[in-house]
RNA sequence: GGGGGUGUAGCUCAGUCGGUUAGAGCGCUGGCCUGUCACGCCAGAGGCCGCGGGUUCGAGUCCCGUCACUCCCGCCA
């Protein structure tokens, strides 16, 4: 059989692109086959319909499918922009080629539309009331036997899946999230720039920074033993454009950060929509983004409704009422504290624990419709499995409470619990109990598993809301100092008096962000613009004047001359696409992802390079002892 | 760095308590088939059971190690 590279080459992308998403027709109806015929298609394989019944058409494309009836052969022939049945019969002069023809080969064939038999139409098909009788067929390229098929669209291993990336994208699916992530692409353009907006390049190459991620460097061949670093958000970069002078700069910034994957965390290489705009406060930043973001999820949500208003939910209240500060308001369970009905009770395991430990608390997680031993049993399972002792519960049925918890509680406290949930016949209650910081994490998985299990979830919803007053500082526990909770440039509530006077733990900072359905979409804060609020702050952190000034000391240097009060924002864009084509992972929404070891199996990267180029760049390996083998 | 899961045909998977020649669907090759669109029917090819070691009369199956992929924790201002 002949073998072929596979053609990777799209001869549609080519063609300028008229004004709708897709051209029926490439070219003028005079340009019928004959000698002006254009070499590969008069038409795309999605453009056909009966008004073109009895027209001479060239198209080329990819067989999706082949059907041989032995005396008749259908050929689905697929390209960007739809699927187009092809036929052919012994009458016709390409019926030898026709069926000798494999998924996946690229082919050009020349024929004549007609009109299917009414009774074979296909509705699933744009193209689906006519076909093309086949007169010639040109193989263009053909395909080796598929390491993965294109056809449907189960699941694949990932890592087929990403080495054969090409084969992938041809699939339904990714191909249809990746052109729904330019249109995406293409509107937050739209949008930013109406909304007074102008785009801004910033360096790729810069300087490696203290706080954060762990840095991507790269060496320097001019500077022996100095290395610039991938810029892991352009912070300080657009920060020093409101200094200049400009006002409302956006850019679809990548973002490089070395640190380990999650389903929705891209190793190495993600996209932000970065936002800053002088002279505004808080409000002003959300009433620029708000309307972006919601007209943006509008557009692509398909009919699924969008917040309106995006709550305003402070960090701590989002943690107390639902464990998490990327709380899923989608879940309508809200937690809430119940230890006074567990004080002095009869349930010795709570009231001992609330006893002896004056910052112990106990919080109820309400379970509507989890009223069942097997449910609740079942949750304890699912708790233990999570490395907790256990998850204890009452449920409420025939009257009264239920289970070990509330045999031991008393029907008083039961009651009165119950009354505080609201709860009824049928419903049950979980409680976790501790130090709120050390719980509130699992308190938080528990409320989501227990909407989940329940169905409470409505998935057909965009729920955003902005979680605000974020603690500027934070205790490191492994460090055992104080250091900054977010981002260090970030304007402490109540200024520089606050930074003085308060307990630093206290603080808050105009720091927030912008949640969806639980999924962090970004955030964002008031910038500190003042010198010495500044110096204050890092001194909080422990870092002296010489850090400051040799780590960020352009910006603190603009900072000197004059800064106007400026923020912004810099919701990711990977995680808004993965959340508009309803994918639970950002690689089913980038073209070319890296696999979670950060490797691009596609393209062997990270990969060796020559002794010269180490040579050249003053580098000597020192590798780890057990040498790595590639 | 740590924990869980997975690894058997090109692909998706099954494989019982450790027991004969390791199976199915899709794909591939050949044959039949004139209205299919997940076409249908018949036949065939295709296996380092991830890799290495061990236990055993006997290992896809049990044990140890290792590699790969994936999910999670740490990490991600």
């Amino acid at each position: 059989m002949p073998v072929a590279g596979a053609a990777s080459r799209r001869p549609g992308l080519d063609f300028p692109q008229p004004l709708c998403a897709s051209p029926r027709r490439f070219q003028d109806a005079s340009h019928e086959p004959g000698p002006d015929m254009h070499a590969y298609r008069s038409h795309t394989c999605g453009a056909l319909r009966l008004a073109d019944v009895g027209r001479s058409v060239r198209l080329s494309g990819w067989v999706r499918r082949v059907r041989d009836h032995g005396g008749l052969l259908f050929i689905d022939l697929r390209d960007h922009y739809g699927i187009t049945q092809c036929v052919a019969d012994p009458d016709s002069p390409a019926f030898a080629a026709a069926e000798a023809v494999r998924a996946e080969w690229v082919i050009r064939l020349d024929g004549q539309v007609r009109e299917r038999p009414a009774d074979t139409y296909n509705a699933n098909l744009d193209t689906g009331e006519i076909e093309i009788f086949v007169e010639e067929i040109e193989v263009l390229s053909a395909a080796a036997e598929l390491p993965l098929p294109v056809f449907g669209e189960p699941e694949y291993p990932e890592d087929i899946r990403l080495r054969y990336r090409f084969l992938d994208l041809r699939r339904e699916r990714m191909h249809r999230n990746i052109v729904r992530r330019s249109e995406i692409m293409t509107s937050i353009r739209r949008r930013m720039t109406e909304a007074g907006f102008i785009e801004f390049q910033t360096p790729i190459l810069t300087a490696s920074s203290p706080e954060g991620a762990r840095d991507y460097l790269v060496p320097s061949r001019l500077h022996p033993g100095r290395f610039y670093a991938l810029p892991q958000a352009p912070q300080q970069f657009k920060q020093l454009t409101m200094m200049a002078g400009f006002d409302r700069y956006f850019q679809i910034a990548p973002c490089f950060r070395d640190e380990d994957a999650r389903a929705d965390r891209s190793p190495g290489e993600f996209y932000q929509l970065d936002i800053e705009m002088s002279f505004v406060t808080q409000d002003d930043v959300f009433d620029a983004v708000e309307p972006v973001l919601r007209g943006l999820f509008e557009e692509f949500a398909e009919g699924k409704p969008v917040s309106q208003r995006f709550p305003r939910i402070p960090y701590a209240e989002a943690i107390g009422k639902y464990g998490t500060d990327k709380p899923d308001l989608r879940n309508p369970i809200e937690m809430a504290p119940v230890s006074e009905h567990f004080r002095g009770s009869g349930f010795k395991v709570f009231a001992t624990l609330l006893d002896k430990d004056a910052q112990a608390e106990v919080w109820g997680i309400p379970a509507k419709g989890g009223g069942t031993r097997a449910f609740c049993d079942r949750m304890n399972a699912w708790a233990q499995g999570e490395g907790q002792p256990g998850l204890g519960y009452i449920f409420f049925r025939e009257g009264e409470g239920a289970g070990p918890v509330a045999k031991n509680l008393g029907p008083g406290a039961t009651e009165a619990i119950r009354a505080q949930f609201n709860l009824a016949e049928g419903d049950a209650v979980f409680f976790v109990a501790g130090r709120p910081k050390v719980f509130a994490p699992f308190a938080g998985q528990a409320r989501k598993k227990v909407g989940e299990e329940l169905g409470l979830i409505d998935t057909e919803r965009f729920d955003f809301c902005w979680i605000v007053d974020f603690p500027m500082f934070e205790w490191d526990e492994e460090e055992k100092k104080v250091e900054f909770s977010h981002n260090p440039f970030s304007m402490p509530q109540g200024g520089l008096e606050a930074l003085e006077t308060m307990d630093p733990l206290e603080v808050k900072a105009f720091q927030y962000d912008i949640v969806c359905n639980g999924v962090e979409l970004s955030s964002g804060a008031i910038r500190n613009h003042r010198p010495e609020i500044m110096r204050r702050a890092f001194e909080i952190a422990g870092y002296d004047e010489r850090v400051l000034e040799d780590k960020f000391g352009g910006m603190v240097r603009a900072l000197q001359y004059g800064a106007p009060p400026h923020g912004g924002i810099a919701p990711g864009i990977d995680r808004i696409v993965m959340l508009l084509c309803g994918e639970e992972n950002l690689r089913e929404v980038v073209m070319f992802p890296m696999n979670q070891q950060a490797q691009d199996l596609m393209m062997g990267a990270p990969g060796e390079v020559s002794p010269r180029q180490l040579r050249e760049l003053h580098i000597r390996l020192a590798l780890p002892e057990p040498q790595k083998q590639v």
